[in-house]
Order: C-alpha cells, then structure tokens, then sequence
DNA sequence: TTATGGATTAGCT
DNA sequence: GCTAATCCATAAA
C-alpha cells in the first residue's frame, strides 16, 4: 500500500511470518528465540509493529503460576491446542495479556508477551491509546496490559487467532535480524513458583518493563 | 526513584 | 468472598 506504512526492515529484508514448527518445542526454548522477532497489527490500513523484547514462559501441570496448571477449561483451553494460536486473557478487571500457545495439541504450554519496543505506527499507536504524543515511548507497550491496549487485542476479537497466518491482522514475523544478547530472570507478578527463571529479556533494551535499574 | 491503593471482572473455594 | 501472569495516579524521599 503506502511505503511509509512499510518497516524499513522489511524492505531491506525478507518478510516471513514464523512458522508453526517455531512454537512446537518447550516454552522455554520458544521464549528466548522469539526476542528479537516481530508483533504485527494491521489496525485499518495501518501497521503496527514492535519487536518483541520481554516474554516470560509458562508451563503446565509442573508450574502452578501458568493458567495451564489447573488443567484445562474453556478460559485456558488454547493453551492446550496445537502451537502457534494466540491466548488472550483478562486480568484485574482492566487488562488483557496476549500469550502464544507453544507445544503439540494436547499438551500445554505458552509464552506471555511482556514489552515490545515500537518499531512502526508509533504516531497511530499514540492515537489508538489517546496519549499524547510527546509521552515517553514505553508508555506504549511496556508491560503486557500496555502493549495489548496499544495493539487493540482482546479476548473478544483475538483469543485463538492463529498467529502464524501472514495475511491475519495479528501474526509474528521474523524479520531476520540478528538474534539479541539474551538475559533470564526470575518471572513477574506472580506469587506462586516466583522463584523460576522464566522470564527472557533483550539486554540492555530500554523498553524491558519494570523499574529503571541497572543491567 | 520507590511505595501504596484504587479500578474492576473472571474464576475458583 | 478472595485473588489475580496489571496499570495509573499520587505521595514521599
């Protein structure tokens, strides 16, 4: 459509959603090598890009702070489907998440999107979420309820959504740029199993969530 | 820069 | 009832 609509990486480079085979592995594998990779909103013509800096993993029957643990129910029940299927949940009575279902139908597992640093749509981003513009960027999608009112998912329109279709208005891409310096930290927010280290950042980047702490 | 409480719904006991 | 894979405004320092 427009060029400036474009990632300029995606000119330079090939576009590619990540396939299904990427998802089917351990959470904890899927998780470090989905830094660096690419979230795409098609937002009414527009795009909305960011690469993925922050993810944590979750389990299943062996870590009682995923969803998965309790076995599955019909909130949870994309965890327990094939890999690659988006998983939206709502929190606190204010916020949705967006997790990705990792491993084979039947067996349980995901990964939590966390922090995205906006790479494109920044302006329309600003807009969606009614901030002004000369906000601090992280603002936008630091943190998993941020970056979900900035992306527009819900539930409602993006549970179960397969994110590994190119031609969705919600899919993962790779945009082959180099794999990042990956750090693993214990995970956030949770009381239970708090003490795993489950949580995969890109180091150093300045849209990681949480407090402004030295690396 | 850190600490605290309110908002507000789904799911479980 | 209570808690939760959170965010924001506010206060204190």
């Amino acid at each position: 459509v427009i060029e400036s609509s474009i990632p300029r990486s995606f000119v330079r480079r090939e576009l590619g959603a990540l396939p299904r085979s990427f998802y089917n592995r351990d959470p904890r594998r899927v998780g470090p090598d989905l830094l660096g990779k690419i979230l795409i909103r098609r937002e009414s013509r527009k795009l909305l890009t960011g690469r993925i800096v922050e993810v944590e993993a979750y389990l299943g029957a062996d870590d009682p702070a995923a969803h998965a643990s309790i076995g599955k129910t019909p909130r949870n029940s994309v965890l327990f489907g094939p890999p690659g299927y988006a998983y939206v949940y709502f929190i606190y009575g204010n916020h949705y998440c967006l997790n990705v279902s990792c491993l084979s139908d039947g067996t349980p597992g995901g990964i939590l999107f966390r922090a995205l640093e906006p790479t494109d749509g920044i302006k329309q981003m600003f807009a969606l979420r009614g901030i002004a513009e000369d906000m601090d960027l992280r603002r936008l999608t630091s943190g998993p309820g941020r970056l979900a009112a900035t992306f527009g998912i819900t539930r409602e329109r993006d549970n179960a959504k397969d994110l590994t279709d190119a031609k969705s208005d919600l899919y993962i891409a790779d945009d082959c740029s180099p794999p990042p310096r990956v750090l693993i930290t214990k995970r956030i927010g949770i009381t239970k199993a708090a003490e795993m280290p489950l949580r995969y950042i890109v180091a150093g980047n300045r849209f990681v969530s949480g407090r402004m702490k030295s690396f």
